[in-house]
RNA sequence: CGGAGUGUAGCGCAGCCUGGUAGCGCAUCUGCUUUGGGAGCAGAGGGUCGGAGGUUCGAAUCCUCUCACUCCGACCA
């Protein structure tokens, strides 16, 4: 993508209204456009970069055996009224009514509605396990939306529900989102901790928060040093050992780490084991045995004939928070440093020279290249100033910059910046590709 | 929902107290000079001062109502 064509509105000043660095560099880098308190539209890099994280997310979750659907925003008010929930969920549900008097409401989550759209399709036990998880845009009217997308009253989750013969099976399901989760977040270039989280009535240990720590972070966390050198993604662990999978389980929910809501000095590791800091809270997942299944009917036949509740769970990912929540753990003073596997471009390339029949040439020729060996890259071509184009690519964050100048030309050289530790060397123009190519 | 603020050009702000018909920086457009970390000079365009009432000869400014947004707290992917 040239730069000159490209609608990316950087600011150079910061916006009024945004307190936090996420929110203030997703302004100033032309990623979102707020339209009413907390609900954004996502300009072409913002968008870009939410896609490539709900790809990572939809990836893991395939790969974990869940199957996608996609369900409606709007929902009709029956389902809920089924649940209990139309009365108990309150403000925060937003509700409209259709021409026809219908009562409807936009969906701030969906566990009614994937138990209709279940219970008319499953009726015996060989039907089961069954996940099911869709990524769509949920609303929830927040008393008081904050943070930019980190807390809009619109935005984007991953949501996916397990349908299980038995709270044994159900357990299995749990450990198997709970290893994708952990998978999916060290993909994405950042590391999320699973604290344990209130499981509510149904008690046991199936309920954790994945989050994400960020000195901007809204809660307080405790967690033992052991989680910043152990191998979360386990490595080789197939989902289909669900004896390892108890293993793994067991062995990552034995380090502790807890939320200062549950945080408990007498079971914790001693100080000088323990590390302080502050989360975002970028994933929970919950097993609720059959609430829904009960009150809604799904129930499957089993192998004697007798008829079950099915036991279910389910499974969140905030994937527009993630984009916020990425960027307070991966900044600096300049701007935004994209983890590579997330970054709206692998590489920008400046044109600090734009005009010059030569720097035109090195950077077209250049351009060329790098998409023809399969780069996603963005050309600064426009006819600015050096400081201008350096600090919109340092605010942006890609993760490396490839700088175009007379100077090096004479060399028959380029610069290459590494984002995220500042190097930069001098590399030969017909070694960039192959540079890069060794990221 | 309690508390505190803010709405004036695309963005950041001044002007308001003490009414006299709107200004600064950045951005944008034109020209020239510049060009390796947010350039210089000269010129230009752009605002029913959030909205509605009211007071007044006259309202961005005073009064009333209203809407929107932000921050702190309680609540949440």
């Amino acid at each position: 993508m040239k730069r000159s064509q490209y609608f990316l509105p950087t600011l150079k000043e910061n916006p009024k209204e945004a307190e936090i660095v996420s929110h203030r560099y997703m302004l100033r880098a032309g990623m979102i456009k707020q339209t009413s308190a907390g609900i954004y539209a996502w300009l072409p890099m913002g968008l870009k970069v939410l896609k490539k994280i709900e790809a990572i997310v939809r990836e893991e979750q395939n790969k974990a055996g869940a199957q996608e659907v996609l369900m409606p925003t709007i929902q009709p008010a029956d389902l809920w009224k089924e649940s209990g929930r139309y009365d108990a969920y309150g403000k925060e549900m937003l509700r409209i009514m259709d021409r026809g008097d219908r009562e409807m409401l936009f969906g701030p989550t969906n566990e009614e509605m994937i138990t209709d759209i279940f219970r008319a399709h499953v009726k015996s036990y060989k039907d089961l396990p069954k996940n099911l998880y869709h990524i769509q845009w949920k609303f929830r009217d927040e008393v008081r939306p904050r943070f930019g997308v980190m807390r809009g009253r619109e935005f984007l989750m991953k949501d996916a529900y397990s349908f299980d013969l038995s709270p044994e099976d159900a357990r299995i399901s749990y450990q198997k989102m709970f290893l994708s989760y952990l998978r999916t977040f060290r993909r994405l270039g950042v590391k999320a901790i699973p604290m344990k989280a209130d499981t509510g009535p149904i008690g046991g240990d199936l309920s954790h928060e994945f989050i994400i720590l960020a000195d901007t972070g809204e809660s307080e966390v405790y967690t033992d040093k052991k989680w910043n050198d152990v191998d979360v993604t386990a490595q080789g662990l197939s989902y289909d050992d669900t004896a390892a999978l108890e293993t793994y389980f067991t062995e990552m929910t034995n380090i502790y780490a807890a939320t200062d809501e549950i945080h408990d000095a007498e079971s914790a590791p001693p100080s000088n084991e323990l590390d302080v800091a502050r989360g975002i809270e970028v994933g929970h997942i919950f097993y609720f045995g059959t609430k829904y299944s009960k009150a809604m009917g799904a129930s499957v036949q089993n192998k004697d004939g007798s008829i079950v509740d099915v036991e279910m769970g389910s499974y969140g990912i905030g994937v527009s928070r993630l984009v916020g929540a990425i960027i307070e753990a991966s900044h600096d003073d300049n701007g935004i440093i994209w983890p590579v596997e997330i970054a709206p471009f692998d590489a920008g390339l400046i044109n600090l020279r734009s005009g010059d029949a030569a720097c035109d040439k090195a950077c077209e020729d250049l351009y060329q290249q790098l998409q023809d060996a399969g780069f996603d890259v963005l050309l600064d071509d426009r006819d600015a100033r050096a400081g201008d184009k350096f600090a919109d690519m340092d605010l942006i964050g890609l993760p490396y910059q490839i700088i175009i100048g007379p100077k090096g030309l004479e060399k028959g050289s380029a610069e290459v910046k590494n984002r995220a530790t500042g190097e930069t060397k001098d590399v030969a123009l017909d070694q960039i590709v192959s540079i890069l190519g060794n990221k």
